[in-house]
DNA sequence: ATAAATGCAAAGCCTTTGCTAATCT
DNA sequence: AGATTAGCAAAGGCTTTGCATTTAT
């Protein structure tokens, strides 16, 4: 399992830090160079990159997902204009209040992760 | 506009604290009570509903939307396993470093929303 | 009266799946 | 050779839209 195939290398060199598309963006960009590219084998390989933490999947409320290199960063900025998502280090990047990295901040949201006290109790 | 309708009476009277269903979930339970509830004006109103603050939706990576009543609490618990979400207060909450209302904790994340520097040029 | 809300069915978007052909090891 | 991957087209889930009818103010 896990071949090396000129696709997935292909996938995974469009990815360049700070670049997060959609599945259908990427698919566009794809096609530029391979016109038929396929959408299935890019969705499936993009399924099975997630999976192996090669990519990570960004969700943002009311928009479509998007993909970016895993850089293991749990922190991000979401454009609500443009919707692009970027990778924040925290460490020196608040500058005032509602401020980070120039991003002018109108909310946040934080989620963890886990199983909670039922499901933890029906596993056993 | 915003008429008072019996019809959103029952969408808003359907959640409670905790109840996080997804817009299926949600129709299916309103069904019980009126078996031919329109998917359309659920979904219309579930919109209409977040967009003036009563009900807020809430995205998690992989899985459908799911809405609950807006608290302003930006703070979430997701079981991976059932896919409920809670909202967390934070203090008081930490437990140890793995443990956050009971719940097993794997992964967080942080968003912040907003405006980027490119997008707030262009906006001028 | 009239602007807004409802309900249905159809359309849409994004993603997944079934199956055959091609490809990697 | 044998299992994995690619490609196409069809199906699927979730959500939105068009339009005629009903309802609230």
């Amino acid at each position: 399992m896990d071949r090396n195939t000129e696709t997935k290398s292909m996938i995974l060199k469009a990815f360049k830090k700070g670049y997060t598309p959609t599945a259908e963006e990427l698919l566009q960009k794809l096609r530029e160079a391979e016109p038929n590219f396929s959408r299935a084998t890019l969705y499936r390989n993009l399924a099975s990159f997630c999976e192996n933490g090669k990519l990570k999947k960004v969700s943002v409320v009311g928009k479509t997902d998007r993909y970016e290199l895993n850089t293991g960063c749990n922190y991000h900025l979401v454009c609500e204009v443009c919707g692009k998502i970027e990778d924040l280090e925290m460490a020196g990047a608040i500058k005032t209040p509602a401020r980070l990295m120039d991003y002018e901040v109108h909310s946040h949201e934080l989620m963890f992760y886990g199983v909670c006290p039922k499901c933890q109790k029906k596993r056993k």
